[in-house]
RNA sequence: CGGGGUGUAGCGCAGUUGGUAGCGCGCGUGGUUUGGGACCAUGAGGUCGCAGGUUCGAUCCCUGUCACCCCGACCA
């Protein structure tokens, strides 16, 4: 098969990002669609992505006291109904259980877009006194939510997630609360995921349903697009007081308990994909690859190839999660860009000729340098290279989000910034909704948040021009 | 949900002015190969997205529907 055959195998990034993205996912072996629109099979290869991520955070959760849950999947119409702005945000797109075992339900049961009802409900039998407090709940699960547009990861009517449910005594402790998770989210993305964030808090128009406060951590993809990676929410009273969760203060008065809830989904995978992927596939970081390195015998079957090669994969496997791609139905250059496609870190290729010099040959994902490197000093170099990827694959992505963010102070300015550049446009805000809306209604871009680290741009809004003292970072999303 | 596009073998595509299908890759088997997508031989695999209609006959024409992709509106 000629070269130029297999580069149609996936669509160029630069032409078509968006079926790049699909291609992308299909081939690396990650997902597959199934016969239902909007539910997707996430292949072993993608769930060992999600494994990765599932078992960083949720160590990171239980150092901070956070224990898991679970509650069941179907919630009764009239305990949704409860907290009105809650239900009027998620209603559109519930589906719903009529009918159990043949007949019609008394009552129509939702499947859970998310959870924050029933955990209400059953937090407040259970909570009687401030002793009881605080409660750091979190459940892995999946949630359903009946979205009109699809795509793989990054939009499905089913998806993983997990969804942190928190009750306090105090307002100041719930609010810690939020932001403390907020970060947590934040080190996933950047350290494991190699993504750096945009902190912020979301604009009340920006906010979840039936929250107080909600903060954000912001990515940016290839294309120039914004993902929403992770949200965290200050609830207040919002939810505690419909759903009567109450207790007894140290005076021994009667009080509602500040909540909040923070979660991130399978949508994670879809911002490794785009914020990271090139034309020879997926790029995964070091630290969140299922596979971190895959040694690739050459000439296997002459004596003593695969023997070394078997030898050099239990060694490293003892501290490296690895592959050794023994298949004889495959050439070695067939199985480089099988794993390239697949988004490898490190690829170790040794054959006759480097047995015969003690060593073996490295090569990386990220940029495709080669390196020689002696056998007795593979496993450390292994170990650094790793590390050098995982840093410069951070800042790779860094750059590029640095240089598709732009300042504008002009309606027209941000306009023109979106249309050139996507990205993130940075301008001051007077607070108004109304232009806000005209943003959104006239670039495309929605308010991503307004950032923690705030700048003085100007003095004016860019729409209204009356006096604004607040930044927000503006882009358009997926 | 509006505008546009695409559905033929696992993947990428031909094709039949209406007479029920072919190519390349991949896959099975045997052999030769192996440092960037190997080669020879041989074989398996399709109710032409689905449902109606027109017709002696539909993969092809008509209608509907479903799925996927793109652009908008709505959302993790």
């Amino acid at each position: 098969m000629k070269k130029e055959d297999f580069v149609k195998e996936i669509t160029n990034i630069e032409e078509d990002f968006a079926q790049w993205y699909t291609d992308v996912v299909r081939k690396a072996e990650l997902a597959d669609y199934t016969d239902t629109k909007g539910f997707i099979a996430i292949r072993p290869y993608g769930y060992a992505l999600w494994e990765n991520i599932q078992n960083y955070t949720d160590k990171k959760f239980k150092e901070v006291g956070v224990t898991n849950l679970y509650m069941p999947v179907l919630i009764p119409e009239s305990m949704l109904q409860k907290e009105k702005d809650h239900v009027e945000g998620f209603a559109p797109e519930v589906a719903w259980v009529t009918m159990g075992g043949g007949e019609e339900l008394e009552e129509r049961l939702c499947i859970r877009p998310t959870s924050e009802t029933i955990m209400s409900t059953m937090y407040a039998k259970w909570i009687k006194s401030w002793r009881d407090l605080p409660i750091l709940g979190n459940q892995w699960c999946n949630v359903l939510r009946w979205e009109k547009e699809t795509r793989p990861f990054l939009r499905s009517r089913e998806f993983l997630w997990q969804e942190g449910h928190t009750v306090h005594e105090t307002k100041e402790e719930a609010e810690e609360m939020t932001l403390k998770m907020l970060n947590i989210y934040a080190d996933v993305i950047e350290n494991l995921l190699a993504i750096p964030v945009l902190k912020g808090r979301k604009t009340p128009k920006e906010q979840f349903a039936g929250a107080e406060a909600t903060y954000t951590v912001e990515t940016l993809m290839q294309d120039g697009r914004a993902l929403q990676a992770g949200t965290s929410h200050y609830f207040g009273q919002n939810f505690t007081k419909p759903f009567e969760v109450k207790f007894q203060n140290r005076e021994g008065k009667e009080e509602y308990a500040y909540q909040t809830s923070w979660g991130t989904s399978t949508r994670l995978i879809g911002a490794v994909i785009m914020a990271h992927g090139d034309n020879r596939g997926l790029k995964l970081p070091p630290k969140v690859a299922p596979i971190q390195a895959v040694i690739i015998p050459i000439a296997q079957h002459k004596e003593g190839v695969l023997e070394k090669a078997t030898e050099l994969y239990e060694t490293l496997n003892q501290h490296y999660r690895m592959k050794l791609d023994d298949r004889d139905n495959c050439s070695p250059g067939f199985k480089f860009n099988d794993w390239e496609m697949r988004g490898v870190p490190v690829r170790i290729e040794i054959g006759p000729r480097d047995i015969e010099n003690g060593v073996a040959v490295l090569v990386r994902r990220d940029n495709l340098e080669k390196e020689t490197v002696n056998l007795n000093e593979l496993e450390d170099r292994l170990g650094t290279l790793l590390e050098e990827i995982q840093t410069s694959m951070f800042e790779a992505c860094l750059k590029r989000r640095e240089e598709k963010t732009t300042i504008a102070y002009t309606l027209d300015e941000i306009v023109k910034n979106l249309k050139e550049n996507q990205g993130y446009v940075k301008t001051m805000w007077c607070g108004d909704v109304a232009c806000e809306n005209k943003i959104k209604d006239v670039s495309g871009a929605h308010s991503r948040c307004i950032p923690f680290q705030q700048e003085h741009l100007a003095d004016s809004c860019p729409v209204c021009g009356k006096k604004a003292d607040i930044m927000v970072t503006w882009g358009r999303q997926y």
